[in-house]
DNA sequence: GCCAACGTTGGC
DNA sequence: GCCAACGTTGGC
């Protein structure tokens, strides 16, 4: 079964772009536990990504992507020379997971307000309150209304 | 740059 | 196990 979600990343440390740029990338520093027991638990390869760029004007979904490797040990974790770096967590004993996605398709911007002003889209835990986990679920019918939203 | 919301840490 | 202090996220 397909799932659906949703991934934060800044336009100006990572942006859609870049993984188009780069055909790949493995989607670490996530250093949230409920963000990681979704990557370690639940993503699934094919599963579909929403790529959402935040802390930028408007905050906005700038393209599709899908997930290609299932969760395994985020090894910056383990690298003292990494600014995710957590003396906690070693190749013996990993605290930290990630996955990698792949780009499928660019949308046009579909911003916040956007997605605030659609009722289909109420729901969604990004327009919840202080909601800040940096990768969320979607629904089906969500995930179907951004991409229309979004000309794809 | 501000600040509300939330998660984590650590003393007790 | 409580909770104050602190750090981070991320919209505005």
């Amino acid at each position: 079964m397909t799932r659906y979600w949703l991934m934060k990343s800044e336009p100006h440390v990572y942006p859609y772009s870049q993984l188009v740029a780069d055909g790949s990338t493995h989607w670490d520093g996530v250093r949230n536990y409920q963000a990681r027991n979704i990557m370690r638990d639940d993503m699934k390869v094919g599963d579909m990504v929403l790529f959402y760029h935040s802390n930028t004007k408007p905050p906005h979904v700038a393209g599709i992507a899908r997930i290609c490797q299932e969760g395994y040990p985020d090894f910056t974790s383990w690298d003292t020379d990494s600014k995710y770096y957590d003396e906690k967590s070693t190749p013996d004993n990993p605290r930290w997971i990630m996955v990698d996605i792949e780009p499928v398709k660019e949308m046009k911007m579909v911003s916040l307000p956007d997605i605030k002003s659609n009722e289909l889209l109420s729901d969604m835990p990004l327009v919840q309150r202080g909601q800040r986990l940096s990768v969320q679920p979607v629904s089906k019918v969500q995930y179907e209304e951004i991409c229309r939203m979004g000309g794809v």
